[in-house]
DNA sequence: CTGATGACGGCGC
DNA sequence: TGCGCCGCCATCA
């Protein structure tokens, strides 16, 4: 491997955060952001996944902060992503999820100052 | 350039 | 838990 940082655009980054999700665990924007090493540009998380086609990415395993899914609920997309959620095991009651608590440190990579 | 928009998030009530 | 307000960011009209 290069000794040098990995290149990748914010949008590779974001991506290989949501290949990265195991079968069956969730994460919210925010912590994808952060593990992409963008903390607090879950909006533009939001967006790639809105944008991007690609095909096989777990998509449905990435929500909002509140352990809810983002979609308008009834919409197509809500419906969609709560059966591939429980199609994988995946505890989903009225469109919202149980998430594990999220680190001090995490926390606190959010808070700080860029 | 200005204002609106969105698969967000934190905080207050 | 629910709801509203505001901040943040990239994109678009």
């Amino acid at each position: 491997m290069s000794p040098v940082a990995p290149p990748a655009t914010p949008e590779q980054r974001i991506l290989a955060a949501i290949r990265a999700l195991p079968r069956g665990q969730v994460a919210s924007y925010g912590v994808i952001a952060l593990r992409a090493g963008l903390p607090g540009r879950a909006r533009l998380v939001a967006r790639i996944l809105g944008h991007t086609g690609e095909a096989g990415l777990p998509w449905h395993r990435v929500l909002r902060a509140d352990g809810r899914i983002a979609f308008p609920a009834g919409s197509a997309g809500w419906e969609e992503q709560i059966r591939r959620l429980q199609a994988e095991g995946v505890q989903v009651h009225n469109g919202r999820v149980r998430l594990p608590p999220v680190e001090a440190s995490l926390d606190a990579a959010l808070w700080a100052p860029r």
